[in-house]
DNA sequence: ATGGTCGCGCAGCGA
């Protein structure tokens, strides 16, 4: 079973290579964030006509996330389902794929440490841990994928120097990945592959990814049933050159059937 | 030394 994410970064803007991807990679979930569409707009049939059952939570304009499979998609949940209010983005779906439960997230950017957009970073990732504890037990299968805005650690970016005081890396937001981990999830990439160097994410700027100045913000995170199917790992850097690619390059694992 | 690109939507902001 092959479980994928790819923050397209639009998907309007992104619908000759996301279809393009699908055809090679064949992938049986991807997890999409970033489709900057409303529900309406979701191009539903192209994605059924290509072999996968699509759901979608968007806004429209930002954020946005979605889910494919080929694999069943069962239960669909938008937003959280820890009971609090209403999230102020789309920024998180989830559904039963088979017997896997996906989620497909998009974690906030929190632009600068301490700001307010900071504080709704860690909040968010407290809820996604409520949010995984109201619908799973971490000894079932779950995969919690996506674009988490955050460097686990100084292997997952470029620079470690050219970050201190930036967010993506700070304590307080490694902590929180941490307390993911805590609950049961394990990195799945970081589990197959230990050296630093390899990244999912690339400034359109100055060059970035020919620079080889990027950063592994994308992730897979996985409950230990599947850490024990795990065979594969990849980011697909292909996908991040060419004609009119997205900032972020998509990655996948592949699971033992 | 600075800023460098995209996508949104039509100015300038967010990433």
């Amino acid at each position: 079973m092959r479980i994928a994410t790819w923050n397209v970064n639009s998907l309007k803007a992104r619908m000759d290579r996301v279809p393009e991807w699908l055809e090679y990679a064949r992938p049986d979930v991807l997890c999409l964030q970033e489709t900057k569409l409303s529900d309406a707009a979701f191009p539903y049939m192209a994605f059924q006509a290509l072999g996968y059952e699509p759901a979608h939570h968007g806004e429209g304009q930002w954020n946005g996330v979605a889910l494919l499979s080929r694999r069943g998609l069962d239960d669909v949940v938008t937003g959280f389902a820890d009971g609090g209010g209403p999230d102020q983005g789309a920024r998180i779906i989830t559904a039963r794929c088979g017997g896997t439960l996906v989620s497909s997230v998009y974690v906030p950017n929190g632009r600068s440490v301490g700001s307010d957009h900071y504080l709704y970073k860690l909040a968010w990732l407290r809820r996604l841990r409520a949010h995984l504890e109201a619908l799973a037990a971490p000894s079932s299968p779950v995969a919690v994928c996506g674009d988490f805005n955050i460097a686990p650690d100084d292997r997952d970016v470029w620079d470690p120097a050219a970050f201190v005081g930036s967010t993506h890396v700070t304590a307080e937001e490694r902590d929180a990945l941490a307390e993911l981990e805590d609950w049961g999830l394990v990195d799945a990439f970081r589990s197959l592959w230990g050296p630093a160097g390899l990244y999912t994410y690339w400034d359109y700027r100055a060059g970035d990814f020919h620079e080889h100045r990027g950063m592994r913000i994308d992730l897979l995170l996985v409950s230990r049933p599947l850490a024990a199917r795990l065979r594969w790992a990849l980011v697909d850097r292909n996908a991040r050159k060419g004609k009119s690619p997205s900032d972020h390059a998509p990655v996948f694992i592949d699971l033992e059937d």
